[in-house]
Parts: C-alpha cells; sequence; structure tokens
DNA sequence: AAAGTATCCAACCGCCTGCGT
DNA sequence: TACGCAGGCGGTTGGATACTT
C-alpha cells in the first residue's frame, strides 16, 4: 500500500477563498509550518483539499511574496528566461523571489505574448514571425519607427540567439550579463524571513500522533 | 446608463515524478 | 519490484473588472 489520498473531495469548499479561510490557513502555517499538505486544511479547520491549501499559500498568501506589476526589467528578463527555459514557469519564477510561477505565467499569456507579437517576434520561438502572418495584423496599430524596423527585420538577432551565449549559465551570470539587471536587483544580500522560519527547526513533532486522530 | 466585449488573474484540472509502503 | 499517493507543475477556465460602443 503507498499513501493515503490528499482529499477524497467529497464535501470539500471550492472556488474563491474567503477572508476567514485566509487567516485560518495563514495562522496555521505560520504558528506550525508545513509538514504535510494533506493534513493542513483539517488542523487549520478548513473545508479544503490539501492542493489547494498549497496554491493558496505559495500564488497568495505567503509572507515575501512581492506585490504589484512587473516591471519592464522584469518583463525583459522573463522573455530572456523564456527563451533558454521555455514554459518553465517554476523554474523562471525561481529567478524572481517573491514571484510565482502563476502569476509569471499568467503575465506572460495575457501581456508578454503580445507585446512580442506586436515585435514581429514568434513567443514560442522568439524568432521573427513570417511575413505573411504579420500582415494579419490589424492595420490600426502604430508602431513606433524602432518596433517596425525590428518588424521588417527578418535578419535581424532573435532574442533567443541574443542569448544563445547564456543557455547555461547560472541566474546569477545571467543577471550580470544583463543589461536591464543587476545581481544586487534580485539578489539583495538580505536574509530571507521567509526562508529563516521555513529552515527553523519548527517542532514537526507536533505531527507525529495526527494520523491516530485523523486518518 | 446599459449592453457588449476585452482583459486580467485566481483557482482548478490532470499529468508527471519521486518516494513511501 | 510494484503499487499508489503527495507534491509539483503547466495548461486551462471562468468570474470579476475595465473598457468600449
Amino acid at each position: 500500500m503507498g499513501r493515503q489520498p490528499c482529499c477524497d473531495k467529497i464535501g470539500l469548499k471550492r472556488g474563491p477563498w474567503t477572508i476567514e479561510e485566509d487567516h485560518k490557513l495563514m495562522n496555521f502555517i505560520l504558528n506550525n509550518g508545513i509538514q504535510c499538505w494533506r493534513l493542513v486544511p483539517k488542523l487549520a479547520g478548513l473545508m479544503r483539499c490539501g492542493k489547494s491549501c498549497r496554491l493558496r499559500w505559495i500564488n497568495y498568501l505567503r509572507p515575501d511574496l512581492k506585490r504589484g506589476a512587473l516591471s519592464e526589467a522584469e518583463e525583459d528578463m522573463i522573455i530572456k528566461l523564456h527563451s533558454q527555459l521555455g514554459n518553465r514557469w517554476s523554474k523562471i519564477a525561481a529567478h524572481f523571489p517573491g514571484r510565482t510561477d502563476n502569476e509569471i505565467k499568467n503575465h506572460w499569456n495575457t501581456r508578454i505574448k503580445k507585446k512580442l507579437k506586436l515585435l514581429g517576434l514568434d513567443p514560442l520561438t522568439h524568432k521573427p514571425i513570417e511575413q505573411s502572418e504579420k500582415l494579419e495584423l490589424p492595420e490600426t496599430l502604430n508602431f513606433p519607427q524602432e518596433q517596425q524596423n525590428i518588424q521588417i527585420s527578418t535578419s535581424s538577432p532573435s532574442l533567443d540567439e541574443m542569448n544563445e551565449s547564456n543557455l547555461e549559465m547560472g541566474s546569477n551570470e545571467l543577471f550580470q550579463n544583463s543589461d536591464t539587471f543587476s545581481s544586487d536587483m534580485y539578489n539583495p544580500g538580505l536574509e530571507d524571513p521567509f526562508q529563516n522560519w521555513i529552515d527553523s527547526p519548527i517542532h514537526w513533532n507536533l505531527f507525529d500522533n495526527l494520523d491516530d486522530n485523523f486518518l
């Protein structure tokens, strides 16, 4: 026999989280930490499945989350990383402390994709789009001259090509080689309070006897 | 002001991998 | 070694909001 299932989904709440649910989850995790997501909703008094709690925590409640829109510099970096990593959003998000993979994925799908298309680049390959496809762009789009130049130039290097030399680089090297990023921006050298409490010797033995009560 | 349309993003779904039994 | 679950991940959806007509 393997492990027990995360949840049976019977009688579990779905949809948007309420403030009360957020408080329960936040308080529980801050007080007890995370050992087993399957146990979190039961212990926190939530009618949610563990996966839902995990998602809510990672994407919304984590204290180290950075709020607000992504900057131009962050967008540029996402494009660079995407040209190297593809749709590996969690890997891309790992380069942006405080940002989530979901947030970056959403931003890519809603904004950056369009931006690249307007620049005449295929969001998948980061290569110039074929001329025929460009003709399908609405005529009302008024490109600045420099963007028009990029659009019609099929010989200009794509972001992918420009970054080929960075393929095997680690994040720090990438930041150091970027015009718009410095390593200080995302490695500020400050202690990460969230990581501190995750790493802290939380009393995991609190969970030792839970199986008897809940399983 | 109302209706229609576009955009954003939180949350869910289902698959994959690693690991416990 | 096989089985089956937990956690992680990427794709997708649908409700809320903003914008346009």
